[in-house]
DNA sequence: TTCTAGCACTCTTCTTTTTCAAGTGCTAAC
DNA sequence: GTTAGCACTTGAAAAAGAAGAGTGCTAGAA
């Protein structure tokens, strides 16, 4: 491809995210200061590279698959943020009483109304956390809390109904006793050091043993479930808006897709090992028409991966730059 | 209206539920042993006191806001739950570990499952419950975590930067102190109490008390801020799968309406003091074609409300019935 | 070579027309 | 009070027509 003709994909991938119609020839005669029919001729080529499409044999060109991962990979420019965008985010950015998992997910809530696309949060998995201490909290009689916290900061609780004959005290006992040992250990690894160190120890001391390591295990092994909670889709239904969806059956299946969290989370998720991943169109598992931009982030040792969901016709470079500049300024606000 | 109309509204009312099509008077003779002749005349009458309509002037009839609410009113016969229906539920129910909210939430999934209606559990608000604990745990030099356990076991937690300056014994200090003078304080009066009883207190002994009063003002006010937390909405594209929303811009503005957990919330609150409210059409707020039955509960002073969103054209008595059951085997639950 | 003007052709989209079946209301007779 | 019969209305689906946008190709100009 040369220059003339990678500028010609520019102008269709652009005019295309802008309009939502097949680009014709005509329509960039001015644009390129050539006739139509020279437009036609390159277009030509660049179909035969597979960089666009038509509909049908006689509509504008669309751009293909390739065609957005050309553009993508060697024609989007930097797009600098507007004053309006900026303006819209410091206010997240600028607060100092939010922590970075809250202020993150603030930030990826308003590119998705600056956007109209969907957006995701993927929390750090805990599984890597460390545990840092569990505590039970008494309600009532027969009603107690039990909290673990991790390393990262990230809290679970989990309510329990005690049978009558569940002591309290061997309760609080236990966990001084996971505190004192657990503590630091993987998430993942509690619950079989449960099992092996803290069961024998509690098996002698305590006569309702079955029962309390049972509810240590449970309120432990929430984490290890892969609940879907550390997860949060926002403006789904604004996604459903673009054009790209007018048909009702499109709509209603990526309706149903983006409510299913478990499929946006095995979406979202690390599949290779990259920092910034985007997948295009059929790549995206959503829709064939969607394309999700992933981006991976750590931030002083706090990881998590962020990801717009739009259409394949998205606003890449201005995407890349909402990306770019709340990890940048999240980043500056860690150093301070 | 006498028996014979009666009949026949409801038979309108169930046939329509079935088959999702106006209903026309040939299809009911061999049910009414009548011609349908006859039944058109009754149809005219059923017409004429506003419980039936036409879509148009040769269309069969479909019932109308009020013949829905006369169906569920007079008409309606409550339904035995089906086996499938109790074997799903019953896996929840007899799980002994499940807190109540928790089951209950587990259960309106399985009911959205089985009906293929949205379902929302909106956890009673936590401003009426009591002040616990509140308990700060260091995760590192700078970073804390606050967490806050009301007697109702709802816990909030939310981690807060530390300044070089600020003292984490100070910190731990303040929690005992609030800890011992405002355990039993309504949650909606700890921020005043905070600041005219604890604030005064923490100024005479603690060099950096406007940030240490910061922090838990903050970490406190979250119960108050009515966050959106509290509210769970499922299945929201599976009401989006209803026949009656077959047109796509129907399908989008439902769908933008699901999404907004606020929008939600202020449909399935407490408007009028009543425990169990069918908003039918319009009256729903959500969408002319949508009901929305709404149940309230108090199991052993522990409330919410639990509502079932699905179109016009619902399953009535089987959803009251399954409602009816879940919150049934709840309090029997309890009880034990 | 490279570009352009011109033309026939294709295909979509929008509108109009036609056809069909379902269902009604009314009248007159049982 | 009930029913058979009939004219009439309407929407939904299929078919037909018209308009417009855009293409590919050819032949000639720069």
């Amino acid at each position: 491809m040369d220059k003339r003709q990678e500028d010609l994909l520019k102008a269709i991938v652009e005019t295309y995210v802008k309009t939502v119609k097949p680009v014709g020839s005509k329509s960039l005669c001015q644009k390129f200061k050539l006739s139509s029919a020279t437009i036609r001729n390159e277009m030509a080529v660049l179909e035969s590279l597979g960089y666009v499409e038509k509909n049908h044999i006689s509509s504008g060109r669309v751009p293909s698959e390739s065609g957005y991962r050309y553009y993508v990979e060697h024609l989007m420019e930097p797009e600098k943020l507007t004053g309006s965008d900026v303006l819209k985010l410091q206010s997240i950015v600028k607060n100092q009483d939010l922590v970075l998992s809250d202020a993150i997910s603030k930030c990826m809530e308003i590119i998705s109304d600056l956007t109209n696309y969907a957006s995701v949060v993927l929390g750090s998995n805990a599984e890597d956390n460390l545990l840092k201490q569990i505590s039970i909290i008494p309600i009532d009689n027969n009603k107690i809390v039990a909290l673990v916290c991790t390393n990262r900061g990230v809290v679970e609780n989990k309510q329990f109904q005690l049978d009558a004959d569940t002591d309290l005290k061997e309760l609080i006992k236990t966990s001084e006793i996971i505190n004192k040992m657990l503590t630091g250990t993987p998430i993942s690894d509690v619950a079989s050091r449960l099992e092996f160190e803290i069961k024998p120890i509690i098996a002698k001391q305590m006569v309702d043993y079955e029962r309390i390591y049972h509810i240590f295990y449970n309120a432990l092994s929430d984490f290890a479930a892969q609940d879907t909670d550390d997860i949060r889709v926002v403006g789904r239904a604004k996604v459903l808006e673009q054009p790209e969806y007018s048909d009702a059956d499109t709509i209603k299946k990526l309706a149903y897709k983006l409510d299913d969290e478990k499929f946006i989370k095995h979406v979202v998720q690390d599949k290779d090992n990259e920092e910034i991943k985007i997948y295009i169109g059929k790549d995206s598992e959503v829709d064939p028409n969607t394309t999700v931009i992933k981006r991976k982030y750590d931030i002083n040792g706090e990881t998590g991966t962020v990801a717009v969901i739009g259409p394949k016709r998205m606003e890449y470079a201005r995407v890349m730059g909402l990306l770019d500049y709340v990890l940048d300024e999240m980043k500056k606000k860690d150093e301070k």
